[in-house]
DNA sequence: CTGAAAGCGCTTACAG
DNA sequence: CTGAAAGCGCTTACAG
């Protein structure tokens, strides 16, 4: 930049007043100020069209008013809407989001953490790859403002704002029983990198089938990458007993369902019913549209938001909690066996 | 936080060295550094578990690293996908990225602005509202780093990334008019704020339609509020002579078209060909498969990027460009007399 | 009611 | 090859 900024002592010298006045000006702090010193600062203010610099603001400070946001997979539609929610609770708070995308990667995330942490963010919302415990414990030791979202790590004493699964599962396999599907099918994406919510999901298909007293077969879970899912189905359909209906974990899953589907012409609802977790864009114009099981996302992105900023008012600190949120079904025409392709 | 982190000055301590020295060695200047001195320091380094603070940092250098991008309504689906590739380029640079939403109003992106100088963002990268000139203009005059992107400023000397929005709708009636579609109608979100690539679809389809000597019927084109586009698209076919084919001109459009569509029974392809600007993630998936304009997303927000990157390594700063990317079609059958519901 | 001084944690030109 | 000193632009306890 070619022209310098302005800084405080161009202010001061120009209201002819000190630097302390001018900060306790810009501070709002008018209790002990003269009417005329205010005016005479403000008008300078306005004249050198000053702007003050956070940066010196946070040194001093040792608050940047900023925090980090790492999200595990920004391409799931669940992270976008989640980061939304916490970029409006927080920015209403005065604070700035650095979002960033570990895509999955432990090493990312922790080159992320560091850098964040250089750059002096007051505290960080996580969505927990399993790998850098270690990191995490080492923060929680100091008492850095953390929140973990979507993911727990167990052994971990941080909030942590998470779908009840189980419940997701228990109403998506309801349903389709109540809808005459008896042989239920679920697909995720890989449970390799020990993600939670995929094995709390798996785990809660398991325990809805129990608690309707159907039986469980292990050859009609399907836990893949996502280039593999298609591959997966295949083997669901060739199966002596095929399902008759699957519950798909997530959007990437589910867009793998649905082009296996298409290719191979299974007529959804009304031969294969079909439910899925997280609400999509398109789920009223699929055909037939879908009926979903849809996290409250934009709650639980406010919720994060709100424990960290709860810490920073130093309302608490002491123990951390599990924030369980309820799904809801949304009823649409993918699960009915009467859904008539148009 | 608790336990208060280790500053320059303690390694320097530890290692029996001035700060000036361990400054050094944490800017990796080693030519006049012994050997053994900077062992020491990379002993105490690792002892105390220095992190090095970057807002310090800053404040003493005048740069932050950090760039920040204000998009205009982070709902579209182009949005997403060019912050990925400007977040991926600037990360590889060294660069975080401060990532904002102005939600198509201007004064929020003013405040953003404004924010994001305080907090001394080396640059911006800006999805510009028109109603900020003024603001823009002081930025420019003294030569801050700007980029813009989707959408230019007319009168303002910035490098700007667009697509080719002519070309787009030539590509679009083009390949409608060659599958045998004549009467075709174009749908965009409001014209209202003057947003450029939106008058640009609209001024490319007309063109495009003359170039192919083909009549421009005004009551064909419909720019309103997504709110009222599927009252629009019923005038449409409410006309006493009905378009044969629609172009809508971007993701939000085709929502509301394809809704219309299934509420209406418009059969898609066989009735009324259909293209679309922007790739869409269930293109593939809808029924029929959706014929595409799509945007080089990926290509447009790294050049972005990089223009910046220029500018801070001094390569340039003379005059601005305008980069036009050209889009591609993505035959599908959206826009086949022949495609069959199945 | 207002100002002088110290300090936040770095970097760098300069001296030796 | 290394260190003392100044300074980036703020804030705040303290003195008057």
């Amino acid at each position: 930049m070619s022209i310098k900024k302005p800084t405080i002592s161009d202010v001061a010298k120009h209201a002819n007043v000190s630097k302390s006045t001018v900060s306790q000006f810009l501070n709002r702090r008018f209790d002990y100020m003269r009417e005329e010193t205010r005016e005479r600062i403000e008008k300078a203010v306005r004249e050198l069209n000053y702007q003050p610099n956070s940066v010196a603001r946070s040194l001093k400070l040792k608050s940047t008013a900023t925090i980090g946001v790492i999200v595990a997979n920004i391409l799931h539609s669940f992270s976008t809407q989640v980061i939304r929610a916490i970029e409006d609770t927080l920015n209403d708070n005065g604070f700035s989001t650095i979002i960033c995308n570990a895509d999955d990667n432990p090493a990312k995330e922790q080159k992320y953490i560091e850098t964040l942490l250089a750059r002096q963010v007051d505290g960080l919302i996580v969505f927990p790859t399993s790998a850098n415990i270690e990191l995490y414990k080492s923060l929680i030791d100091i008492d850095f403002p953390i929140v973990f979202l979507d993911r727990y790590v167990s052994g971990l004493s941080v909030d942590t704002v998470m779908l009840d699964n189980e419940q997701a599962l228990q109403l998506a396999v309801e349903h389709l029983l109540i809808n005459g599907y008896h042989d239920i099918a679920v697909m995720t994406t890989s449970l390799e990198p020990h993600v939670i919510p995929r094995i709390e999901r798996v785990s809660g298909y398991k325990q809805a089938l129990e608690r309707f007293s159907q039986p469980i077969r292990e050859e009609y879970i399907k836990s893949m990458e996502p280039e593999y899912l298609q591959k997966g189905a295949a083997e669901l359909f060739e199966l002596e007993h095929p399902p008759d209906a699957v519950i798909t974990g997530n959007d990437l899953a589910l867009m793998e369902f649905l082009k296996y589907a298409s290719q191979n012409g299974v007529k959804i609802g009304s031969e294969v019913g079909l439910v899925t977790i997280d609400e999509v864009a398109f789920a009223e114009l699929n055909n037939p549209s879908l009926t979903t099981i849809a996290q409250p996302s934009f709650e639980m992105g406010k919720k994060a938001a709100s424990l960290l900023l709860e810490r920073f008012d130093g309302k608490k600190s002491a123990e951390s909690n599990m924030y369980r949120f309820t799904p809801s079904l949304i009823v649409r025409k993918s699960a009915e066996k009467a859904s008539v392709s148009s």
